[in-house]
RNA sequence: GGAGAGGUGGCCGAGUGGUCGAAGGCGCACGCUUGGAAAGCGUGUAGGCGGUUUUCCCGUCUCGUGGGUUCGAAUCCCAUCCUCUCCUCCA
């Protein structure tokens, strides 16, 4: 969410923030909203200084006993109650409707974030690894997993409908031993702080993590109004909502293993087979709290972290700056990774690591206290949150099948796994 | 799910309609005291918004949250969230 006031200062600067967004009009929109909120804010509070104020001599009227002058001061007081009820009611709404307005913001990019209109005018920043290629022709991760065995669409389906899936022996085995690797090289080469997270959460933590308003639809509700977590980015940056953290505190560096889940709902068509886009799937994430001066050395060094994760999988991969029509709604900056599927040919996205800024912070209102030369605390700051995956462990598993098959139908498992999978160097074609 | 109790400032804790943003204590900050420290003494110590304008001040709102009653609510009423205890259920 927005400062008003920065925007009240900083007009034309948001105006053009706003159009790389595709947005225009929003900052004079939202002056206006706030102006007449303050305009009405300021005759509200006239009245109720006249209220209170005569609400005190009434006060002190009947503490001396002199009834009269307490019933002349409530008769003056009478008429401006229900101004003052209607007045009240009037800022409720004022008030809602700029914060329902700023809620729909998206965050202002940075300068760097280059200009486009979707994924094609990303910015490959650097390759790493050479693409995987064979002598026979290379499989999709389905046709691979469907092969062995070990992957069953169609029992997901009669239990659960499209875009689950059932994983069996290694390929279940698999996902335990990349969630294992990657937590614990975030944790022991990181220093990250493991965490199991809620995956069902209040509309409250969405709104802070800025999947609500705007993407309710993306999301699964309950019965009873809560929302299963379409990414532990949401649980794990609750985790400071409404806290006032010391300078000292930070960073605060988290990582969690969780599954997430989405509807899609708009992206019927896409990927409709296999695990690229299920449901339900899971997923290793970041998430840094951090010194507002610090978020960008941070935002490189998740990125670090996640391509280490690559790199030592043996996969090769591109990282990516987003372009302005790419980078979502509550990011200042996004660098993807994309890892190279053999089957499919391309490279795609197996991780985000996005910084927002304050963004965040300001709608769960997590803040600092900062701490100057003399070690005397003034007042508190936002902090700046950042997310990243590392990795989304669906699509991990997409990679090793294709990068890692055989001829024959079987996959190598990599040497960084086989610790994980009990020694295990293949998964063996039956 | 049932019954009960409770949510007050950084913390503990008073306050059941009137000058209460709120006693007292703890903690913290500064000063005095001291060779130095402790103790002691004194002073200060919530946040949001708006105005003024900036290092001073004023107004307003905030005692879980949202409504209501009232001239006036931390105090009364309603709703809601959360915590605790007991029962039930259960992994």
């Amino acid at each position: 969410m927005h400062d008003i006031k920065w925007i009240r200062e900083n007009p034309e600067a948001f105006e053009q923030a706003m159009l790389r967004r595709k947005l225009s009009g929003t900052g004079q929109k939202a002056i206006e909203l706030d102006k007449s909120r303050r305009d009405h804010v300021a005759k509200l509070q006239e009245l109720q200084t006249q209220r209170n104020d005569a609400s005190k001599a009434i006060g002190k009227a009947k503490s001396q006993g002199d009834e009269v002058a307490a019933q002349a001061a409530i008769a003056k007081v009478a008429d401006i109650k229900q101004t003052i009820k209607t007045g009240e009611e009037a800022e409720r709404e004022l008030t809602k409707a700029l914060n329902d307005y700023l809620l729909e913001l998206p965050n202002i990019m940075f300068d760097d974030v280059p200009d486009g209109a979707d994924e094609d005018d990303n910015i490959e920043m650097h390759k790493v690894g050479t693409p995987k290629t064979f002598d026979f022709e290379a499989k999709q991760h389905f046709d691979i997993g469907e092969g062995l065995g070990l992957m069953d669409f169609e029992a997901a389906a009669k239990m659960s409908g499209s875009r689950f899936v059932v994983l069996k022996s290694e390929l279940a085995q698999l996902e335990r031993a990349l969630a294992n690797f990657m937590l614990d090289l975030h944790t022991l080469e990181y220093g990250r702080e493991e965490v199991v997270v809620p995956l069902l959460v209040n509309e409250n933590a969405l709104y802070g993590t800025n999947q609500l308003p705007k993407f309710e639809a993306d999301m699964f509700k309950t019965t009873d109004g809560k929302y299963l977590i379409s990414t532990s980015e949401v649980s794990l940056t609750n985790l400071v909502r409404e806290t006032t953290l010391n300078e000292a505190d930070l960073p605060v560096r988290y990582t969690s293993y969780s599954n997430c889940f989405r509807s899609e709902a708009g992206s019927a068509g896409r990927d409709t087979r296999g695990m690229i886009r299920q449901h339900q799937f899971s997923k290793v994430e970041m998430v840094s709290v951090v010194h507002p001066d610090k978020s960008e050395a941070e935002q490189l060094l998740m990125l670090e972290a996640a391509e280490l994760v690559l790199s030592r999988l043996g996969l090769a991969y591109r990282v990516v700056k987003l372009c302005t029509g790419d980078t979502g709604f509550g990011a200042k900056r996004t660098f993807d990774l994309e890892v190279w599927l053999p089957g499919q040919n391309m490279y795609r996205e197996i991780s985000s690591v996005s910084t927002c800024g304050d963004f965040q912070a300001r709608r769960m209102s997590a803040r600092f206290k900062p701490t100057d030369s003399q070690g005397a605390k003034k007042g508190a700051q936002f902090v700046h949150t950042l997310n990243g995956s590392g990795l989304a462990i669906g699509r991990t598993i997409v990679a090793i099948l294709e990068n890692y098959q055989t001829a024959d139908g079987s996959v190598e498992i990599p040497k960084i796994l086989q610790p994980y999978m009990g020694g295990k160097t293949l998964i063996k074609s039956k």
